[in-house]
DNA sequence: GACAATCTGGAAAGCGCTTTCCAGCGAGTA
DNA sequence: TACTCGCTGGAAAGCGCTTTCCAGATTGTC
């Protein structure tokens, strides 16, 4: 930390003669031209360079492998040790700046706190980390715009790829834009990938499963003998609800509400009113499961005696519910890890590139077989 | 990927003219000395410049308020337009570059998945977000070496600031270091706030009253007439927990154990098989009292009538847990925010200060009075 | 032993932006 | 009317790093 006193003391003077006399004290000044600004503090390349009393460019090729050189022998050593001694770290700015691309990752996700989007990002961020990749997390808050928005702020920043987390939506004025974004994005050198598939957009993508998890969960229910099934639905517009519906088949009753708990359980209590008899509810995420439970409870309905309920992602509340959920069980955290390796893959990999990810169903306590009536 | 390939073919080229006519290729390229690297395809700042027909210092004060002086009139008005024509971005790394300072700050949580880091970083988010700042976000797994390096990967990037969201340590060696990483940065005009208390760092610090919070939830018990109460605490090296503890106040049996569901379940398991006479049980996170309500149900003991269980947080599944959770609520969300701000508050604020939180107690399903004996 | 082929390290030109200093100008003062 | 201000816009010097090109040193070949 010593040098970092020294450089204090150093701005200290410099922003001084900024601030009073101005031209005066800069005259004063005289030979040495003032420093203008003041100094990060941060240890420079160029003073590795001088203290190994080699030049920028040996010690930039020695510290970074840069410029597609190898430096051997003595002078390498001796970058090495100064910048041991020094403790130099890079300017991630300056590097980025003159390479045009950065080492930095972002991460879009709709929200932070849904735990659908916690596992998804830890994965990721295992990966980036194992690759000395920073990640950018960014929430949207379920606001398109804004997707499209970090999108073009990342693209500025040299971003060397995005992870689109939350699911597509199927509003093609919407999409169309992000398509555009992505498009930019891509064409200079940056890797974009989802989860969930994008359709319109040639990106790299991890998908679920979720046609065959949804017709898993209808035939779970069936067995044991339900034949009133309900759904409790997110909005349509997000491309993962319509293709649960689609795994789900017909001749279901379907209730939509926002892909939240709160949504889940004013759906459930509506649907429950309407339809008493119902013997099963699948809600499309864990979440609205959640709340479909409590909407149960409260109408004096015992699950799963009175009511089986099915929920889909497997988050990790899902076995603390009571009774514990049966859920399609996403392997989120793995999916996050692929997704992020997909984008810190080798640039000439051919892409875009699809990984099916497939899904189970996890049978806990809260579906059994039909009340007879 | 297209700069990838024109840069591919670029250094073929000239590795190939290196060997051979290098000179004849460089003169073919004529006129205007042939661009080095390619460009990164984004508008820059200097195009603008030349499409408004101005200089570039006019340009960037238009566009960047920068340099402290303001331009009106049909200057600046040309500036825009033609900004928003070319749909130029500004490179955050040039201007970090030349600012010495980005407009990124850090989030470092010790894991995503964990609910109460989710829910504070949402938070901090959102404040970010209204002052146009990105967050990097980066999870230690708990590793404090994990964190020293991310604070100076974070220092080197220049960001403006780093928000620490994981409790403090009460091991010395480690809080050593990570103040000494600490000072570094905030000596270069970085600022570092934390939720909950740092000791022997300087930095804002928005704290919950967790001495507090635990003696309201000592006394409900006590006013519910339990005599017989059990802690399952975390690590106590988390400073988190010594003041949990510390409030709770003495004559309670404690057993520690990870900070997690699991941690709570092993720990109450084991617990409620040594001392069969305990009532209540108090666990020091929502995540260990999801734990301790899952092992007192597979230890046959009714939650409340038979055992009263208080968690602490309130994280948002607690009222979905069963019995819904009595717990010492935090709001933790708002404490990300309050972080936040103090982190990007102007620079003159005096500092360190610090943002006392009040806590509550929630009470909820998961106490009744202590069954008499 | 003379020359070409190869390798090495250094100088320097950027990357895109900020900010200082300077010159020019109309307005205010004496 | 002569002079000093206060403003405005532009030129240019960096910020810290990468990478190209060049020159000198080293090796190999006939």
């Amino acid at each position: 930390m010593d040098e970092q006193r020294s450089r204090g003391a150093g701005a200290a003077n410099g922003s001084a003669a900024g601030a009073t006399g101005a031209t005066a004290a800069a005259a004063a000044a005289g030979a040495a031209p003032a420093r203008i600004r003041p100094a990060t503090g941060a240890v420079t390349l160029k003073q590795v360079a001088a203290e190994a009393e080699v030049s920028l460019a040996t010690a930039s090729r020695v510290l970074h492998r840069s410029g597609g050189r190898e430096v051997r022998g003595p002078l390498a050593e001796r970058v090495q040790t100064a910048a041991e001694r020094l403790g130099y770290v890079s300017n991630p700015h300056a590097q980025a700046l003159a390479r045009a691309r950065s080492s930095t990752v972002g991460l879009i996700v709709h929200d932070v706190t849904d735990p659908y989007f916690a596992a998804i990002a830890t994965g990721a961020m295992h990966a980036a980390h194992a690759e000395g990749v920073m990640v950018m997390m960014a929430a949207t808050f379920r606001d398109p715009e804004l997707e499209i928005d970090y999108l073009s702020r990342l693209r500025a920043q040299g971003a060397r790829g995005v992870l689109l987390a939350g699911s597509g939506s199927t509003d093609a004025r919407v999409s169309g834009r992000l398509a555009e974004a992505i498009a930019a994005f891509t064409r200079e050198g940056g890797r974009v990938a989802a989860i969930g598939a994008r359709p319109d957009t040639h990106i790299d993508a991890v998908v679920p499963d979720n046609v065959a998890g949804a017709r898993q969960a209808r035939a779970h229910l069936e067995a044991l003998g339900h034949k009133r099934i309900g759904i409790i639905s997110g909005p349509e517009t997000l491309l993962t609800v319509s293709q649960r519906l689609a795994g789900l088949g017909d001749g279901l009753r379907i209730i939509a509400a926002d892909f939240t708990r709160e949504g889940g359980y004013q759906a459930a209590k509506k649907l429950l009113a309407a339809h008493p008899g119902l013997t099963a509810l699948i809600a499309l995420n864990d979440l609205m499961a959640a709340g479909v439970l409590a909407a149960a409870k409260d109408a004096g309905r015992k699950v799963p005696d009175d009511l089986s309920v099915i929920g889909f992602d497997d988050l990790p509340f899902a076995a603390d519910l009571s009774p514990a959920l049966t859920t399609v069980r996403l392997p989120l955290r793995h999916m996050g890890e692929r997704a992020m390796s997909l984008l810190l893959a080798d640039p000439d990999e051919p892409s875009p590139k699809t990984i099916d990810i497939p899904v189970d169903l996890v049978t806990r306590a809260s579906t059994a077989p039909a009340a007879r009536r």
